[in-house]
DNA sequence: TTATAATATAATAACAATTATAAATATTGT
DNA sequence: ACAATATTTATAATTGTTATTATATTATAA
């Protein structure tokens, strides 16, 4: 079983924004845009990331507008937050159960599959959201070593 | 199986000094206290809840000494960062393997034991840290219903 | 014990990520 | 195309945290 999540073929423009359409999102430049990043290329970016990809295409962009564009899209619920590290927000538009692991030299998230994952009793508790968070090394960066090994608390 | 850590004894103040000292963590009263606070409350607080609870009994003390000495026990590696919101970091001074559960409600954050975790092949990956963050409602708020169902992302 | 050195703390300023606000602009339905 | 409505920009405000520096405390050595 592979551990990182397949990928899935790149999603049209016009997919994009029929899926935002259906959840109830308006149509904008940005919108598209954003999600499009988010769907095809699965990197697990900070809102600052987008701001800059989009700024090379469309430089007139604001900051804010990426953050109001993502709370819009988590509040919708078609994209998740990925909490890795605190004043680091990241996001994810594959929404089905996947854990993230962090490397801790190169910084980049990647997906995890998870085969089984059995807790205690939770009995009387309700649950809504499972986030399983892993921080390493990834291969390319333990291979050259170019991790000095004092890893870093949090 | 109970699903919450079970609750240890106490730790006696001298057991707590002596505890610091083996892990050559330097002596001073805002150290004993908040270390003791983590181990003995165990419920996951906020450095600005501790600094609450120090300052009714010792109001001299800054914000700055809780959060310098939370980055302390962090580097020495005696207690874990509990990252289940963005701008709310949360610390726990056990440091076995279990998850966390956040109360979408009262806001608590509860122990949850995991029987068992399996993930895909990590080949070429290592791992320094495994973090299972849950969400939800917890059996008092379930209960009395205090919670309107509106759950926010994030 | 006292002098000296090293570390801890308080107060404050600085910072970075994010959110709020209000005016300007873009999009949608008619 | 026009009016109504929503989005975006630019900027200010907010929040949690970190950095700085002067002062206080603790440890070490004579």
């Amino acid at each position: 079983m592979e551990n990182i999540t397949i990928r899935a073929k790149r999603w049209s423009l016009e997919e994009v924004r029929e899926y935002l359409v259906q959840h109830d999102i308006r149509m904008s430049v940005y919108r598209l845009k954003i999600f499009e990043y988010l769907i095809n290329e699965r990197t697990h970016p900070t809102a600052e990331e987008i701001y800059e990809v989009i700024k090379k295409e469309i430089p007139a962009i604001s900051p804010a507008t990426v953050y109001n564009t993502l709370r819009l899209f988590l509040e919708k619920k078609i994209i998740q937050l990925v909490n890795m590290d605190k004043n680091e927000a990241r996001y994810d538009a594959t929404l089905s159960w996947h854990g993230h692991l962090k490397c801790l030299a190169c910084g980049r998230v990647f997906d995890i599959h998870i085969e089984s994952l059995k807790l205690g009793s939770l009995d009387g508790f309700e649950i809504f959201e499972k986030h399983l968070n892993l921080k390493g090394l990834c291969p390319e960066c333990l291979k050259i070593k170019k991790y000095d090994r004092e890893v870093k608390y949090g």
